[in-house]
DNA sequence: TTTTAGATATATCGAAGCGATATATCCTTT
DNA sequence: AAAGGATATATCGCTTCGATATATCTAAAA
């Protein structure tokens, strides 16, 4: 059986405690948006057919009136989950909006793609304080066992704030074209 | 009138010189294909739809027997193109399969997790060689006045090496944890 | 010399993903 | 009592992606 990269996030999300479709998306967003994002009109098909695969078990929960169904990984699923963490990773893709126009800006005066450079670096910066706000909350769950998570939340912290500090680097070439020379 | 970050790819990209679908195609597989990919299944409707617009305009350019058209950019074209290029950039997107698995690595033995790293490193370093190995034709065309397209390439193999010495380092942390603590 | 492989050129399809929104219930605050 | 926001499920339209179909041209191999 064929499952898509999302399918595996939810049986990821799903593999250490059950969880409503709400909760994976808002666990999603907080967690693996930044390299991998997911919504609803994906979560929810998704997790009809994981269940009918017999990979995830879905589980009436309601909270009072409002009725609520929780799923919770199988043996098959789990099997299924580590054999896909153990292929090599083959999906690699980016959109960079900043990067496009960087590579247009010869198209303007000189002057104006340092505007486009410090939006970048803006953008950079407010992420990885965003990033740096939820670091404490996983490393409160990293004293449990699992510090995979921490490390990829770092990771992206360190990410953002070298492609700032890149940026940085780009406008100071752009406003001293002379000093390139001189430094290599 | 609202065109997708795509329309301005291909303004882009006609804005020195004419050029067929298909040579759109190549040129942004050569280049901007690692921030920023396009399908023939956006360029053909997208040429035609900038045409009815009046941004480009078509001309036939046979080859022989086989017909071909290229497009130019207009002087509306143009505008639009720098109208574009001033608004501050709004796409950000990512998706690496290698962080997601990293990120559920906990479900495996800790001695898997590496193999994961060792797989992003090997793709990092090898996008890097790659784009390494264009960087010549890229240097010849800064000589012409637009410093960007070499900006932004050189850009992408620093990003790419970083991402492969990070790899390198996580990978020394989860053989030896306890360095972690000895250096922080 | 044939043929075959690869480049050029245009076009389209299905599958997947994304953002927005509809519906409804619950809880907290004003 | 009303309003606003969180919880919960679901769907729609649009864009994008990858693959592929069709056809012509060129260069190399058999």
């Amino acid at each position: 059986m064929e499952l898509s990269a999302t399918a595996y996030v939810i049986l990821g999300m799903v593999s250490r405690e059950p969880r409503s479709g709400y909760e994976i998306k808002g666990l999603v967003d907080d967690t693996t948006r930044f390299f991998w994002a997911a919504s609803y009109g994906q979560i929810y098909p998704e997790l009809k057919r994981l269940s009918e695969a017999g990979l995830i078990e879905g589980v009436d929960a309601p909270r009072g009136e409002r009725k609520r169904t929780v799923y919770a990984i199988t043996p098959e699923g789990r099997a299924a989950l580590q054999q896909w963490l153990r292929q090599p990773p083959g999906i690699y893709e980016m959109r960079e909006e900043g990067l496009l126009k960087l590579f247009f800006a010869g198209a303007l005066p000189p002057e104006e793609a340092v505007a486009t450079l410090r939006a970048m670096r803006e953008h950079r910066l407010g992420v990885a304080e965003r990033l740096r706000s939820i670091e404490p909350k996983a490393l409160a769950k990293d004293g449990e066992g699992d510090p995979f998570p921490l490390m990829v939340l770092r990771g992206g912290i360190e990410f953002n704030e070298w492609f700032a500090e890149w940026c940085e680097r780009m406008e100071a070439q752009l406003l001293d074209p002379a000093r390139e020379k001189r430094s290599s």
